[in-house]
RNA sequence: GGGGGCGUGGUGUAGCGGCUAACAUGCGGCCCUGUCAAGGCCGAGAUCGCGGGUUCGAACCCCGUCGCUCCCGCCA
């Protein structure tokens, strides 16, 4: 080993021991003679300090030493004297008088500085992400998805699961997202596909008895990326044999409980048992499928108050089919002309056709465009199912499809949160979201599609209603959500060849297709399937989440851009010729394919 | 596929029609023996992403293009 310890171990009561350090210049001091350097290693810093009256030539060695060369140094452990001590630092009471002191090597000067934290430009540190990765910021960022990584291993270790890796050379599967295809030299013109996630591979290990399987698995999608979107990602895959809904809901609550205790103790889970909505109690309260459940602003639903008010958008909203609802932006009620016409456009942005609203002020004046076509009573209804106070302002958007006033008023309550500053991030809010329709239509195809994917189970009482009404069967799924953010999706699988068959047929997959691409899973489910259900907690989103970053690139080592490209490497980069003639693939590149 | 924002020394920013393009940091040199974001002095470093246009004059306005980023679509 080129070193005896680390650069975050040693402490007074090391004092007087020679020792052994190695890593990075993080920075030095040069005063005229007696020079500081800070030593960096993955555990710390610890201060070298060099004296030229007794070592002249170390001196003279470490006047030309710059940030970031990589030094082993050997001295003694001394005591700082007492005004000297450093309290910022493990390692402040003491420092290393040098000896000795090699250059393992030295450092061009940098593209920017990794001892400081400042914006960079993120193609210079993606560029860079091996001198990105040095910086604090990130050995944090991997630090801790190694341990959230670790804990969920221990845990489903002791709770008696297997860890099995399941192929990333597989079929192909072309509904849901884009597959990346890989091409087969033996076989000319077929192809493999990356998996999207190992749902059908790890519902074939249930039917292979394994009872108790998980994976941290690699995922493959080719959609275009977002902040929390990679085409690469990881999530936790899981799934059980003889297991109802609850059980893996309570495994899952008390997994991520526990960790998150033992992990990030800063942090506070609000509620315990998380709270369990349905899916149309989520979309009523908060407007979405995954609410944000650290603050109230809860919509309300007026359309009954708003049906005959005389006031056109309200009426004719609800004459085709939609709704009114409205959120109460407690303490906005100052909010001026200015700043509502600011709001109003952010809700068209979203597809909303506006945004009515009512300002009370602080001298519990009113002012609401509408308020003229209120009868008295329905005025007072209105206020008080609003809760309407003094300083309020009542937000209410109208449409005829309720998916839009549930869209508009779910993204303006998140927004006005984050202005009222009542998304503290230290405050964890899990929830889990139940009885998911299992279809929903499809204008587009005109035909029902999965919500979540084909293999989910209908609720049992709901079975009668797959021949009758499949808009109204709800799948026995779930979702866990934290801080607006789903970060898990699960269901209880279908195990019987005919109720697969059944979906398939409503979901308008010709058997032949179903055969072709489910062959396997439908034979087995001949063969003793057992009852089974699992879940895929994402992981990437949730160390993000625990690590308040951004963005789901400053968790993963080595992440692709916006537009799906490695920066670093160049990747994805044109194959040799010869490699194409191997895999019998000739590209055609857009333009030529407009021309033909 | 569509929309918004950004692009100025190595890095981060300012300048938004009239400059020799400013500041901080980094880099190079000199001074300084207890600092820890050390300090002081001096210096080098930018054809303002690229192409075209408007103008007496463009970093600045317009058009195009490229790159990055955010959002919509997409993500069973």
């Amino acid at each position: 080993m080129y070193k005896t310890h680390t650069c975050g171990e040693l402490r007074i009561s090391d004092v007087g021991k020679t020792v052994t350090l190695a890593g990075w210049v993080h920075r030095y001091r040069d005063h005229g003679g007696i020079y500081f350097i800070d030593l960096r290693d993955r555990f710390g810093l610890t201060q070298v300090v060099i004296n030229p009256e007794d070592s002249p030539e170390l001196a003279k060695l470490v006047a030309d030493v710059r940030v970031e060369w990589v030094l082993q140094v050997i001295g003694e452990v001394r005591a700082r004297p007492a005004d000297a001590k450093n309290p910022n630092l493990d390692t402040g009471d003491i420092e290393i008088y040098a000896t000795e002191i090699n250059v393992l090597n030295t450092c061009k000067p940098l593209p920017f500085s990794i001892n400081k934290e400042e914006n960079t430009d993120e193609t210079l540190r993606l560029k860079y992400r091996f001198l990105d990765l040095r910086r604090e910021r990130m050995q944090k960022n991997l630090i801790l998805r190694h341990k959230i990584i670790k804990y969920m291993r221990d845990y489903l270790d002791a709770k008696d699961f297997l860890e099995i890796e399941t192929p990333i050379l597989f079929k192909t599967t072309p509904e849901g997202a884009r597959d990346y295809l890989v091409p087969s030299r033996i076989y000319p013109g077929e192809f493999y596909a990356l998996p999207q996630s190992p749902q059908q591979l790890k519902q074939l290990l249930q039917v292979a008895g394994v009872e108790r399987y998980f994976q941290i698995a690699r995922c493959f999608r080719d959609e275009d990326q977002r902040g929390d979107r990679q085409p690469e990602f990881t999530q936790l895959d899981l799934e059980m044999s003889f297991v109802e809904r609850d059980d893996i809901l309570d495994l899952m609550e008390d997994l991520f409980t526990k960790m998150c205790k033992d992990l990030v103790p800063q942090k506070k889970i609000l509620f315990s048992p998380w709270p369990k909505l349905t899916y149309q109690e989520a979309m009523d309260r908060f407007g979405k499928d995954s609410p944000d459940l650290r603050f109230g602003m809860e919509l309300v639903n007026i359309s009954d108050l708003a049906k005959d008010c005389g006031f056109t958008v309200f009426e004719s909203a609800i004459k085709d089919g939609g709704s009114v609802r409205g959120i109460n932006a407690k303490t906005l009620g100052e909010y001026t002309r200015k700043q509502l016409d600011e709001l109003t456009d952010q809700v068209k942005l979203w597809g909303g056709k506006g945004l009515a609203y009512v300002k009370i002020s602080e001298s519990g004046e009113e002012s609401s465009p509408f308020k003229k076509f209120f009868s008295n009573e329905k005025w007072e209804e209105l206020l008080k199912r609003m809760e309407a106070e003094k300083g309020d302002l009542l937000l209410f958007v109208a449409d005829s499809k309720p998916a839009v006033v549930y869209d508009c008023l779910a993204r303006l309550r998140v927004m006005l949160g984050d202005r009222l500053g009542l998304r503290d991030n230290n405050k964890l809010a899990f929830c889990w979201i139940v009885d998911f329709p299992l279809f929903e239509w499809s204008e587009e195809e005109q035909r029902w599609d999965a919500t979540h994917h084909p293999f989910t189970r209908p609720k049992k009482e709901d079975f009668d209603l797959l021949s009758t009404d499949p808009g109204k069967v709800r799948g026995d799924q779930y979702d866990m959500v934290l801080n607006n953010y789903e970060l898990a999706s699960g269901s209880i699988r279908i195990h019987e060849r005919w109720l697969q068959e059944k979906v398939f047929d409503l979901i308008g997959l010709p058997r032949d297709v179903a055969r072709d691409r489910f062959h396997q899973i439908m034979d087995a489910f001949e063969y003793g399937a057992p009852p089974h259900g699992g879940i895929a907690p994402g992981i990437d989103r949730f160390v993000m989440l625990m690590a308040d970053e951004p963005n789901i690139r400053e968790v993963i080592a080595f992440p692709k851009n916006n537009a799906a490209r490695d920066i670093m490497s160049g990747a994805p980069s044109p194959a040799m010729e010869g490699q194409l003639r191997e895999l019998h693939i000739k590209v055609v590149y857009p333009e030529e394919e407009k021309k033909s």
